[in-house]
DNA sequence: TGAATTATTGACCAAACGGTCAGGATCAAG
DNA sequence: CTTGATCCTGACCGTTTGGTCAATAATTCA
């Protein structure tokens, strides 16, 4: 239960499409799907273009799979919010958690960002199911707060969105944000304080 | 004073230019830079590829032309915030505003929020001059108001950004935002109910 | 009208790109 | 050590793409 993924897959096979992974990432998060090529990935891998595609079908595969592998990553904190816990702690949790993504993994916010952008033609079957699901899974804990009126009335969709958007705001458009700011200052350590401040204010009841 | 651009411009030069503007503006706001074709852009534009570049260089020239052209009118909004009006109406107008450019013209968000993405190669010249003095501007203005206490005390610079990202949200990931509210809804105008009942609250002193 | 300028295009080119393949290197297991 | 499976690569292929160019068509203006 501990590595019940592929029937067999040898220390080679592990290491080289974890290195293949992680060079995608930078090169697809860099330039997009279009934007990216087999030969770039292999070199930030380390590897030859031909051993490339000896571990994936093609560069459509290299992309899907790299999606379908950090999609529950990237959905967890939304996940983790606790429904018994107390409703603006666990709202300023998800928020904070989030901000950290963006700090830790811009590539991974910047990849869903380009994949969204394009229309999302890898990912239409999990935005209209699975992520939809736990939008709603949430929307209920949060209408439940509101209704109690442990948090304030807004639509929660919308929330969530604004959540969204504020937080990968500071991965995705990081260049913009740097420019306006000026140098010498930390994007992620305002924004954050910036943004409790900001949703205290609003979810208090 | 009404047409002072290029020295001479015959009409057909006009128009086609016009054309392929129009066209380089569905495919890039579609695709990225990078998965755009010239073919696509004369196509759309109902001319042919040669014929595209007879007016433009190169890609490169069609591309940083469109961003230049459509960049005063994109940050138009922020400019037209009245240092003499209303603190509120003047913020609630902005976002507004911002909203109403998102839902009006979704391929000009998508072309900047691309071009921010790739690392902004053909705008960092206007990011960290012409923008950041806007914004610098607009600061001292919100600055200005909060001292007086007419407008609740923020980071003005984060606040922008919230304004930025969250408005633009609805365009650059309008897939997304369809997908997780359903059918037969009005993201636009329930993202501007939101906003402005989130800003009024945020915003009051 | 006619010459000069402007506009348009089919054919073409070199580079980049996604992907293939035969054959050789490496490794694990008996 | 041997053998079979796994791993790796140089060379190659067809297509796409940005861009060129010579030749032709359309337009302008004296």
């Amino acid at each position: 239960m501990t590595d019940a993924k592929m029937p067999r897959m040898t220390r080679i096979q592990q290491k080289n499409r974890d290195l293949i992974m992680d060079g995608a990432l930078n090169v697809f998060s860099a330039n997009g799907f279009r934007g990216a090529t087999i030969d770039q990935i292999a070199r930030s891998a380390g590897l030859s273009k031909p051993n490339v595609l000896y571990y994936f079908a093609s560069k459509d595969d290299i992309h899907k799979t790299l999606l379908t592998e950090l999609l529950d990553m990237w959905l967890a904190p939304m996940q983790q919010i606790d429904p018994a816990g107390d409703p603006m702690a666990e709202m300023l949790g998800y928020v904070a958690a989030k901000m950290r993504m963006s700090r830790d993994y811009p590539r991974e916010s910047r990849l869903f960002a380009y994949e969204i952008l394009q229309g999302a033609p890898h990912l239409t079957q999990i935005l209209g199911g699975g992520l939809r699901d736990i939008v709603d899974r949430t929307v209920v804990v949060l209408q439940g707060w509101m209704v109690e009126g442990r948090l304030a009335r807004t639509d929660p969709r919308h929330l969530i969105f604004s959540i969204w958007s504020m937080t990968q705001h500071y991965a995705d458009f990081e260049i913009q944000v740097r420019a306006v700011l000026g140098s010498g200052r930390d994007p992620f350590a305002e924004g954050q304080e910036f943004l409790e401040q900001m949703y205290r204010k609003l979810l208090t009841p």
